[in-house]
DNA sequence: TTGAAAGCGATACCAG
DNA sequence: CTGGTATCGCTTTCAA
């Protein structure tokens, strides 16, 4: 329609060659009047580049993963790229079909969230596609994997307590087979340790990162009879189940009982009180892994700095 | 490697026709050695589909969008189609430059939630590919879009209030211009109205779907004066908001002030105290707008009933 | 600066 | 049942 061949379409498009202004103008107006978009997909098959990231997330309803992906998202904003997101459900086996419904779509590069793949499963995906994942230590040609300071924010969650003179600290765990959930477990008993206070191991609950996990893990804790004037939950969600469960024994927080969380996920911002948490920076770490990607796929070499998870001093702690 | 044509290779991985047992051996064989993956890409370009749903979302962070998304997932989980979720950020300009990234890649079909786009844009985007909405009714040869029944979910909200005794009824309205919340509003007018009960404009505060705009409303509530035993929030983060005002003030839930939502988020399960709210069945929604999408792909009618809203009491109301 | 032509990896029609 | 061949829409030499 513009009197010209494809080849200097393509040229034009991709400011490969220089096109004379003349043929410029008609291959603009012919783009206009035929509402013309390249398709990608024949681009993609010509390059062999999909100019797509897959995400594989553990849950789409996470707040948690929400902010990561949102993170990724962002870095990959204007860069050409566009996120191709699936979810994992926690499940192994899940992850690995996922996956492979990524590479099968010719994904240029692949951003892993937390999972249950074991890290031999992702170093050898690696040699498929290039990877970056959050919630594991990877190093690799093609791979790149970091946490966050669990261990360290767990500590500085209950040096807080401690340095307000609680003493009788009670900590609802996590999944005991997420590596995360072990790490604050670990931060909280070395952190009473190093204080010389007396362990009771009654005083840990288990829980799985859920809000019912929490609140079931409080009645236990009551039912028990051991005091405490603290609790540490293992993540914001279980926070949130204890509260209510102290909520509806009357016990009132902070001033019967201090609550601190681990996450600080938005909403912990609004509860009642609002909670006192350790902050895990998700959405700055979703877009370094974007940009650590991009970088990856463009063959430079990746310099990653890890942020630090922070406490947030808010109103569900008190000073004893 | 298997000794045979591509040709096939391809008629066994799709059973288009029949392969004899020995060739079918051999090209399984060396799909293995291979480790072989049909291209997608290649697929896509020769079969015109790229066996990929786009989603237009909103927010990746809001629990609203994010059930709706889930249900989609869910709903094209097992049937060879991935979805590609983008995000508009309730910017118009940026909705239809996300479209058309989706439109780039040969997305089989689109799912829109909510937005800010004109609905006749969408009908024209329809021409281009099939399109299911939520959040806007829309009818056509290639688009369907419906709306939950905001406006009665709102009057189910305040007849119950009423019933209980309430009649200084609060109201925070979301933004002005997002046809959601204006049904909100009608419904609270409307069912004040039907009960003879005066309408105060002062008890009508400005939000914008957020929790801060819920706690601002509050305290500009409480400024105005005006004496109110009830707020029905136009939605649940904003009743977040709220809740933390009347907090803040010592004014306790549901004793001094009765509180209800709308949406019901995971969370509001586990406010303290756990919210009343209308329910809106987001990932029941997004499965419905995942099943309608691929029946329309596959050319055949579709008939949709829309669910209905429904008053989830939990225990932030107290009958006066 | 431009066009012709080859080819990316599949599918589908046509013979046989 | 199977192979050859054209084709999908684009990018990229190679010549002109």
């Amino acid at each position: 329609m513009a009197g010209v061949s494809a080849a200097t379409v393509s040229r034009l498009l991709n400011g490969t060659a220089k096109v004379s202004e003349d043929k410029r103008q008609a291959i603009e107006d012919a783009i206009e009047r035929l509402n013309y978009t390249p398709n990608v997909l024949a681009q993609n098959l010509k390059t062999g580049s999909s100019r797509t990231i897959g995400i594989l997330t553990q849950s789409l309803v996470s707040g948690y993963f929400a902010d990561a992906m949102a993170g990724v998202d962002d870095a990959l904003q204007g860069t050409g790229y566009a996120p191709l997101i699936v979810s994992g459900h926690w499940h192994a086996d899940e992850e690995a079909e996922r996956i492979e419904l990524l590479i099968a779509r010719r994904v240029d590069g692949l951003v892993i969230l937390s999972g249950r793949m074991k890290d031999e499963q992702i170093l050898k995906l690696s040699q498929r596609v290039p990877i970056v994942a959050f919630g594991r230590d990877l190093r690799g040609a093609r791979t790149y994997g970091f946490c966050l300071d669990n261990y360290r924010g767990a500590c500085d969650a209950v040096e807080h307590l401690v340095a307000l003179g609680h003493r009788d600290i009670a900590f609802i765990a996590g999944p005991p087979d997420h590596r995360d959930a072990v790490a604050r477990l670990a931060g909280y008993r070395d952190t009473l340790a190093k204080h010389k206070i007396r362990r009771q191991p009654k005083l840990v609950a288990a829980g799985d990162f859920s809000e019912s996990g929490g609140l079931a893990a409080v009645e236990r804790l009551l039912a028990s009879g051991q005091h405490f004037s603290a609790i540490f939950a293992a993540n914001d969600l279980t926070a949130y189940g204890a509260r209510l469960a102290l909520y509806r024994r009357g016990i009132a927080v902070p001033d019967d009982v201090s609550v601190v969380g681990f996450d600080d996920l938005h909403s912990s911002m609004y509860t009642t009180p609002p909670l006192t948490t350790v902050r895990q920076p998700l959405f700055d770490v979703g877009q370094r892994l974007g940009r650590a990607i991009l970088t990856m796929i463009r063959g430079e070499p990746l310099e990653l700095e890890v942020p630090q998870p922070t406490l947030v001093v808010r109103e569900s702690v008190r000073a004893l």
